[in-house]
RNA sequence: GCGGAUGUGGCGGAAUUGGUAGACGCACUGGUUUUAGGUACCAGCGCCGCAAGGCGUGGGGGUUCGAGUCCCUCCAUCCGCACCA
């Protein structure tokens, strides 16, 4: 009598089971003896409170990574843990008055119990949230080590407000000139922050990319792109006038950046950026001059005002001498379209060959002037309209320089302002320091206490952690730290008096820059050595710049003060980024948005229960809670089990690319799950112990496909591992007869060993129904007879003039001539050979063959 | 603007050393069983064509005995960065 397979009584049965066996507590260096060690890690999870299918789709791949390492023998370290600091914690605060500590542990919990849910294989003693007092101490400590390295540096700095959420953002944080979390637009303060000195490995974090031959190029490039690396001249232009004329600190010049000094004999003019403090000082007797300034900041840095933003400027009065033209002067201008953040912020502009001096120039009526000819033109012909001419050429008009080519004519330069004591080569980064002071209650707190007398004291060892008070409110705006009654009431730990404690938080990000070295070193045990790097890091690309970043960043300095034996600096040697989860979206006439669980399909046509309507089905997104096309993990479980959800979000795209929700997929897969329970539940109850030998088609199917699905999951292409189980499933259900039962039995061993990695319990319940010994989460993965790999006998195709027209089977090392002519003596191939001569027979050994005739 | 990817049936996708295009799943069609329905099982399913056959991997061109795969070119979509000198 066939009977069901019920996932809601079976999975708690079997991950009681795993937990009794203690089966994924990761074992230490000296119990692993000689097998590898493999870290794997997926990004761990803010706690918001309720989990997602995103983060379903992410467990479950690294737990297939895990599941799969473990089965061939390696020492595998799989843990979790909160990256639990945050607005959210300080938001729910202010509104539903619960403390943000209790807020985020409650939801720790809840969350906690829905992973236990999925039947992760995960570690979880060494679970901890970035809120313990144990994680931000060790954070503290780490943090005094690189202020005692100078990685970490105090510096008043033009700095990204967010006015909504009363804090200073990253550069990194600020998109299209808005907050990331509260998307106001970002205003400009300028206020005293903590820097970490992320630039000071800015070559080694390019260069370094290179070797990361195991993450996505994408990422690779991205992070190329964001530290942005450009080689050139910095160089100074010294002033014409009498020395009065200008302020007493710029009297020895302007420096300035290029990355083309080839075309400085093309220079027009110099620009200034509005925020150059020599922009600001004439700003102070030059009302024309205040007044521009102005009117740039108000711009401020919104989508809009760039799309738009005109080049406008203002001529300042002042001038300086070409270096290498003699009495030759170029005037001094502000403009806007100059960068305080990058270079010098000061720039020598050659209209003729970069579009936007061109615009400028074009605008004020400054020279524009010829120096790199294009290839095919002839020097008295050219001169450029309202495009500027930047591609390759040779120098024409540049006296020295004239004949070379672009690259000749830049070394030529440098090599001529350095031999004249002007300048130098000269290395440029996009990349800027790690602003990561923020002035927030729920964060990491800076361990510093600012004495009047000594300045700024760091907090001593054994003063650490600094704890965040309990006793806080959030009924006003701004930093609860600093309402605080007596929090920041400290007594200098070097004079004695009366002191202040510093009441910015860390960014959050550093919280997570670390982590995955605290799993490495958890339970006091120093395995970081060991552990290091993590070998495969699965998570998100949103996080491609930011975290990945900072984490590259973490991980070199905390090399640099000893604390982590990793010489070459990268915490994650494989990465993978998954795509999302998407679903269509539902949305009724009057514009609402329905719920998946709100609707039923007949067809294309959608409808809304409880209104009766018809919906429009909208394009199919990322699910949100805005667009309400979630859907919830749990209600899964409770209608499919963990292991049909799991499996759904590896099943049916790449997983690097984003999966479609769909109901009818969640079904398919629920059905595929019924059908391997059928399977094994018609095998005999000892059915595991049945050992076979020969070579039986059934046999080589089954090797094969251990193989095909090793080799899949070995290349993360969880989608054809998934369509490999169900042929495989397909072949043994129809293995029916007699002689196919002890090679289906071995069949049934091999798959429940395979399926374990994507649907843990159901094949624990397969596992057990055909007598298998122990546990099949702690099996090994099936040993493959690879004489069963090759065949004696292949089926070629034969092609005539390269179309498929028959095949024919032949011994596997039949020689050349043999398939030749086999091929050839093919009546099929012959129907299509009438009336033409056969030129030439190409064969390629197991292949195919090919008869080329006219 | 710069950089990166992607483009294959009605849909998601497979084909990963240049060698049988469309595995597997979804949807759909027909059938069997049971039934009130779902379930389960069998068969079919790129396009045109009665067939023989022809045509087919975004468009166009090329290399090759042979191209989804390599080269050139164009188009579309997505993602990232964006006044970086």
């Amino acid at each position: 009598m066939p009977t069901r397979y019920d996932p809601l009584t079976a999975e708690p049965k079997w991950r009681a089971a795993w937990a009794d066996a203690d089966l994924y507590r990761t074992k230490s260096p000296e119990e692993a003896g000689d097998a590898p060690k493999a870290f794997i890690l997926e990004m761990f999870p803010y706690p918001s409170g309720r989990l997602h299918m995103g983060h379903v789709r992410n467990y479950a791949m690294g737990d297939v990574i895990a599941r799969h390492r473990r089965a061939k023998g390696h020492n595998v370290l799989h843990p979790m843990g909160w990256d639990a600091f945050g607005m959210p914690a300080e938001n729910a605060a202010m509104e539903n008055k619960v403390h943000p500590g209790a807020w985020t542990y409650d939801n720790i919990a809840a969350m906690k119990s829905q992973f236990e849910r999925l039947g992760l294989s995960l570690d979880w003693s060494r679970e901890f949230a970035t809120c313990d007092a144990e994680y931000y101490g060790e954070q503290q400590k780490l943090f005094l080590k690189l202020l005692d390295k100078g990685l970490v540096y105090r510096k008043a700095s033009k700095v990204n407000w967010d006015p909504v959420d009363h804090t200073v953002l990253a550069n990194e944080q600020v998109i299209d000139g808005r907050g990331w979390r509260s998307g106001a637009l970002v205003e400009q303060r300028e206020l005293t922050q903590w820097f970490f000195k992320i630039t000071a490995y800015a070559d080694d974090l390019l260069t370094a990319l290179d070797g990361l031959d195991r993450w996505p190029e994408k990422v690779r490039t991205m992070q190329g792109n964001w530290i942005g690396r450009s080689e050139g001249l910095q160089m100074r232009f010294s002033f014409d006038q009498p020395p009065t004329s200008v302020p007493p600190e710029f009297e020895a010049g302007i420096e300035i950046y290029t990355t083309r000094p080839d075309t400085l004999f093309g220079a027009s003019f110099l620009a200034l950026s509005p925020d150059h403090p020599l922009t600001k000082q004439l700003a102070q007797q030059n009302a024309d001059i205040a007044a521009f300034r102005a009117a740039c900041a108000k711009v401020g840095t919104s989508e809009e005002a760039i799309e738009k933003a005109e080049k406008v400027g203002i001529d300042t009065g002042l001038s300086v001498s070409h270096p290498f033209i003699d009495g030759k002067t170029l005037p001094v201008w502000v403009a806007n379209f100059v960068l305080m953040g990058y270079g010098t912020g000061a720039v020598f502009a050659c209209p003729a060959h970069d579009q936007r001096d061109l615009d400028f120039a074009r605008k004020y009526n400054l020279p524009v002037r010829t120096v790199v000819l294009p290839p095919d033109e002839k020097p008295g012909d050219f001169a450029v309209g309202d495009t500027a001419y930047v591609g390759p050429g040779t120098l024409f008009q540049s006296e020295f320089l004239d004949g070379m080519t672009i690259e000749a004519a830049k070394s030529a330069t440098i090599e001529k302002i350095e031999a004249m004591g002007c300048g130098q080569r000269s290395v440029n980064y996009r990349l800027r320091d790690w602003g990561v002071s923020r002035q927030r209650y729920w964060g990491c707190p800076i361990p510093i206490i600012h004495c009047d007398q000594c300045g700024v004291v760091p907090v001593p060892e054994r003063d650490l952690p600094v704890r965040l008070p309990d006793d806080v409110s959030f009924d006003k705006p701004g930093n609860p730290l600093s309402h605080h009654p007596d929090w920041a009431d400290v007594d200098c730990p070097n004079c004695g008096k009366a002191a202040r404690r510093e009441t910015d938080t860390l960014d959050t990000f550093v919280d997570s820059s670390w982590y995955f070295a605290r799993f490495a070193s958890a339970n006091d045990l120093d395995e970081r050595a060991y552990w290091l790097p993590v070998d495969q890091y699965i998570g998100g690309v949103e996080h491609a710049i930011l975290h990945l970043l900072y984490s590259r960043f973490f991980s070199r300095a905390m090399r640099d003060v000893g604390e982590m034996d990793l010489p070459s600096g990268e915490p994650f040697a494989g990465l993978f980024t998954q795509g999302m989860v998407t679903h269509e979206t539902y949305r009724s006439d009057d514009g609402r948005w329905v719920s998946p669980s709100e609707i039923t399909r007949d067809g294309d046509a959608v409808t809304e229960i409880s209104t009766g309507k018809p919906l429009t089905v909208g394009p199919v997104e990322k699910m949100s809670k805005s667009k309400r096309n979630t859907i919830d993990p749990d209600t899964m479980i409770e209608t499919f089990g963990a292991d049909v959800a799991r499996f759904f979000t590896l099943s049916d795209s790449p997983p690097e690319r984003d999966v479609e929700w769909t109901q009818s997929g969640v079904e398919g897969a629920a059905r595929f799950a019924q059908r391997v329970w059928s399977l094994f539940d018609a095998m005999p109850e000892d059915a595991a112990t049945v050992q076979v030998s020969g070579k039986s088609d059934l046999r080589k199917y089954n090797h094969r496909a251990v193989a095909a699905i090793d080799k899949a999951v070995e290349d993360f292409r969880f989608n054809s591992a998934v369509a490999t189980l169900y042929e495989w499933v397909s072949t043994l259900k129809k293995s029916e007869q007699p002689d196919q039962q002890a090679d289906r039995a071995e069949g049934c061993q091999q798959l429940a060993r395979c399926l374990v990695l994507f649907m843990p319990h159901l094949a624990e319940a397969c596992w057990h129904r055909i007598g298998g010994s122990g546990l099949v989460a702690a099996a090994t993965w099936p040993d493959i007879d690879a004489s069963l790999i090759v065949d004696e006998t292949v089926t070629l195709p034969i092609q005539v003039n390269g179309k498929r027209r028959s095949q024919l089977e032949i011994a596997k090392d039949a020689p050349q001539t043999d398939i030749e002519a086999a091929a050839l003596a093919d009546a099929d191939a012959a129907s299509f050979l009438q009336g033409k001569t056969v030129k030439k027979v190409i064969v390629v050994p197991g292949r195919i063959v090919n008869i080329v005739a006219t």
